[in-house]
DNA sequence: CCCACGATATGAATCGTTTCAGCCCGACGG
DNA sequence: CCGTCGGGCTGAAACGATTCATATCGTGGG
């Protein structure tokens, strides 16, 4: 088994020409019955296997589409990374996933990479809110669909939520506990998924007599939600309750208040978003605002699949957006009064 | 823009040869300063954007190694990945992450589509004892380095943790808290680290009157602990004490002994392995076993790139284990007796 | 004054596929 | 019996880069 076998190796075993192996794996039924057995006994005996990158430099089209998240550490972007994979196979295709950190450069060059690699398509979440990742896209004629984020002037597919609705969503359910010093752990963060949710909740709380006090970050993953926690308790007066922009921070919240001797929901209530797995499993199980995270990179994979696939110059953009969910735990439930 | 510019195009508006471009964009000190600057401008000018897939076709190397996990939703294997991704890009690599979810079939699959993707080589965490994807890479003569297991033979190199240690060290701090009636969940899996880690807890009980009761599982993810949770409150007389195979198996555990209304550790004590972050997030923050995620990930890539890269001929397989390490938290503070 | 040499630049060969125009041949209609 | 048709197969031309043997030119040594 020395060197690995070429296509026309398998041809010289078979006994036939290099396009009839060809032939026999991409159009088998063009193939004689006979003819077809012996190649494929061939490439079975050789351990053929096809160079994609010689496939591609001929056929022009990869087989691969490249998937840029936020933060592999949020188990909210690993579903979304699933539900893609999950669509991507079912349409032949590869998934090459990367971590952009929220960093630009390392956003900017993962693309890069992609673009080297002539992937199918990509799918976006980005790192900033003009838009550089889609517009370096763009420029390059590469196909994508922004995933979490809508697609600004159509030109292109979008998944997302609403996720000013969310954060309407999330405050509401603060306000109806009889809360009306609210926290929001996320401030003026620059991802456009914060600034919505924000921006929800101070809709919600408009003209209800309520305060939303806003606890900047750094990132955006439960350390950061930890020193929030820290500056929180600090407040005076305290705030009864906190919406966190992600359950990471919201995970560090509760840490932090629980390090300082504090209950939840009772000296503190608190809510995250995402409603990942781990936010049923806190200490204090999480209320929280759920996002279809794999039906989103589902969504999202077959959109590309279909804009990039035979018959995509049919293709109209889409922005599909979908509903968030508020699930009530143990964390705002409201505490009869004593007495 | 028309379509995207090749290096043919670059050549001709800068008015010098493909050769030369070619010098240009890999070897830059063979071309001189004017030269240089023309083509670098043309570059600049159409948007050149290289093809890798011609690249490597001609060069026969690719830039990409493959990493397979066995599950992308444990943090555990996050870290690890982000560990492998930072070596890599320091190698000038880009990684292909992919999650096998433990299905035998889907670990061929995409060994396959690494195989035909040529990648440089491949982290591998395996999904079976038998080895089967390495086996296959072996054949393959693709160069592999084994994540989380020991290479069987030294024909690899490879990078994992001491399990057999690390479930000593675990059911030995459960001993130490007076502990004589163990559940191990996790019970005789076909991973090899969860037959390690049982291995360990029994051999530091051999002798110390004390048993180990084992509760089978299908997955090793949250909802397989809760479900192991409920059949171990079942149990007569109950175990004082639970060693969990891994923390999203803990936390799982954590949430059925909640839903019971039982305390812990007053009623159960609770050990996991990982320590992935939400372990100290925990309802009760989970005592667990530590191994160092990143650390793995990055030696893994680094032991591949140096295998794989210039001068590879020279290397030799290594097997680097790694110590694992106990973080005691509440889930096993030891309970005074009442009065 | 000539030659050798280093520094640059050239362009053709090459990598392993896919694709396509064309060849061969047996069958079938007229 | 001939022409045509079409299924099966062949062989060579792409695809877009890298690489290498070769050409060119200016320079300094002999």
């Amino acid at each position: 088994m020395g060197g690995a076998a070429r296509i026309k190796d398998v041809a010289r075993v078979a006994g036939v020409s290099v396009g009839t192996v060809s032939n026999v794996i991409n159009r088998p039924e063009t193939v004689g019955e006979g003819t077809r057995a012996k190649v494929r006994a061939a490439i079975e005996q050789l351990g053929y296997v096809r160079d994609e990158s010689a496939r591609q430099l001929r056929s022009g089209s990869s087989r691969i589409i490249g998937l840029l998240v936020l933060d592999l550490g949020n188990p909210f972007f690993v579903s979304v990374a699933r539900g893609a994979e999950q669509a991507a196979r079912a349409a032949g295709l590869g998934v090459m996933v990367c971590n952009s950190a929220q960093r630009l450069a390392d956003e900017a060059d993962y693309l890069a990479l992609f673009a080297e690699q002539r992937v199918r398509g990509v799918l976006l979440t980005p790192a900033d809110a003009e838009g550089s990742g889609a517009a370096a896209l763009r420029r390059g004629g590469v196909p994508f669909v922004l995933v979490d984020r809508l697609a600004p002037g159509l030109e292109a597919c979008s998944v997302s939520v609403d996720d000013v609705g969310g954060g309407a969503l999330a405050a509401g359910h603060l306000l109806e506990g009889g809360h009306r010093r609210i926290a929001f752990v996320g401030g003026r963060h620059r991802l456009q998924q914060v600034a919505d949710r924000r921006r929800g909740a101070l809709q919600a709380l408009a003209g209800r007599d309520a305060v939303l006090l806003d606890l900047e970050v750094d990132g955006l993953d439960v350390a950061a939600g930890r020193d929030a926690g820290s500056r929180l308790l600090g407040m005076l007066p305290r705030p009864t309750a906190v919406f966190c922009a992600n359950d990471l921070l919201a995970l560090g919240m509760l840490q932090a208040v629980f390090a300082a001797g504090l209950r939840v929901p009772e000296d503190l209530a608190i809510v995250g978003y995402d409603d990942i797995e781990f936010a049923a499993a806190a200490a204090v199980p999480l209320t929280s605002v759920r996002q279809p995270a794999e039906e989103m990179g589902r969504t999202a994979a077959e959109m590309l699949a279909e804009e990039t696939g035979p018959g995509g110059a049919a293709h109209r953009h889409r922005q599909v957006v979908f509903e968030p969910e508020l699930v009530v735990r143990r964390s705002t439930l409201v505490v009869p009064p004593p007495g």
